[in-house]
DNA sequence: CAGTGGTCTAGACCACTCT
DNA sequence: GAGTGGTCTAGACCACTGG
């Protein structure tokens, strides 16, 4: 009784095939002749050659940018076909540990007790992801002055404050981009964006670090551990 | 009315912060005032109290639906606050290991050699993800007909075809759902998902299991294995 | 029946970039 | 200056649901 399945005719006052759809199809064929980085036609173009507002074309286009098959640029540079194979691999334990190449490593004080520090992950010149990590000050005094913002972050706990790292069991969705992060990431707000967070706590089991980082699903996949593959215990 | 209330810098003609994201801050405080299925104002309402186009109003409550805080219905039923504490955890080598509750398994053939196993991931009467695996047909004859389709796949695999799984490194992003996808999950097309991948390979290192996952960045989270956490090797 | 969300249109202004 | 994408408006029609 799926409400979004359409069989032939309309559901819940949405047409089988919506206009928008139709444009997307039409569109992507397009797309798929072209090579990489040849320049689109323009919105309003579409528009009058696909008989559909620039609305109906734009939500086409809306989605095939967020399939990273378009790229979408300022002024007069425009639309066009984005590169292909621009996916990187970013590891869980690189995330974490805070090895990815970064840029903007920011540290500031959040409220009376917390210290933020985030960086802009970089691969290949461009942004692909934030890694955002929040320290408790009173744990790591004089942090802000003494982080030299290039050792990675849990290197740097490690040595200057001798913190020995526990277990972590980080868990993953789906996020959309806040205009902040959007700015950062070069995309637009509300991009579906994959989400990591995780707490980081000491041996002892005291927490040390709340962090969290996103990436983009068009430019970045996360390789993980492989679970236990042992067989599952039977009853 | 003043149309740009611009607080700010803008970045790519994008105001800093955008009209409707307002519109999206000061619902996103209603939603937490208010307790779960509530009805919340209809979309001309806000729009008429907001004093913003339906077409910007709704852009806003689209986020907050993609977020999971908001749900539309059809008709005369309208947008409500959705209940709270639906999010599920999601073991990943739960999910390779196919341990996760589901329906709707289904058996078919695709091409020459090439059998596919699909479920519908469920928690809690909600449909929250979809696994989908792909066997060659030749390694594993009759598979289609002995497969019960209620034990875990790579339990069955192991059982009835004595296989002994390898290591796996799965990878995870974000994948736009499929108007096919998107009914099984009772989602709007190019709803965003969280994706995972990964090959199983025997302990030989022969290719058994190309396979697949995507889960509902709203319903569920996927926890991992801890990374490595030995202080990174210093040069 | 009235009212809801889903889609679509034809405009408009803005900030930006290339020529 | 011209043309691009990003945002926004004020309408419209549709299919659907509840009283």
């Amino acid at each position: 009784m799926s409400r979004w399945l359409s069989d032939g005719n309309s559901v819940r006052g949405v047409p089988a095939t919506p206009r928008y759809y139709q444009a997307k199809t039409r569109l992507l064929d397009l797309v798929n002749e072209l090579p990489d980085n040849t320049p689109f036609p323009p919105e309003r173009e579409l528009s009058d050659v696909f008989g559909m507002s620039r609305t109906t074309i734009r939500k086409a286009l809306d989605e095939l940018v967020l399939e990273g098959r378009l790229v979408r640029g300022a002024g007069r540079q425009g639309t066009a076909v984005a590169p292909r194979g621009r996916i990187h691999r970013i590891g869980l334990d690189a995330l974490v540990q805070d090895l990815a190449a970064r840029e903007q490593v920011v540290v500031r004080t959040i409220g009376q007790d917390v210290v933020n520090v985030e960086s802009v992950l970089v691969r290949g010149d461009e942004p692909v992801g934030v890694r955002s990590a929040c320290l408790r000050a009173s744990r790591f005094p004089g942090f802000a002055e003494r982080y030299d913002r290039t050792t990675p972050l849990r290197r740097f706990l490690s040595d200057a404050y001798e913190v020995r790292f526990g277990e972590v069991c980080p868990w993953c969705t789906t996020a959309l981009a806040t205009p902040r992060v959007a700015g950062l990431l070069d995309v637009r707000p509300a991009t579906p964006l994959l989400s990591v967070a995780w707490l980081g706590h000491d041996h002892r089991g005291a927490p040390v670090e709340r962090s969290w980082a996103v990436l983009r699903g068009d430019r970045a996949r996360l390789t993980m551990q492989s679970p236990r593959l042992s067989a599952p215990a039977r009853p």
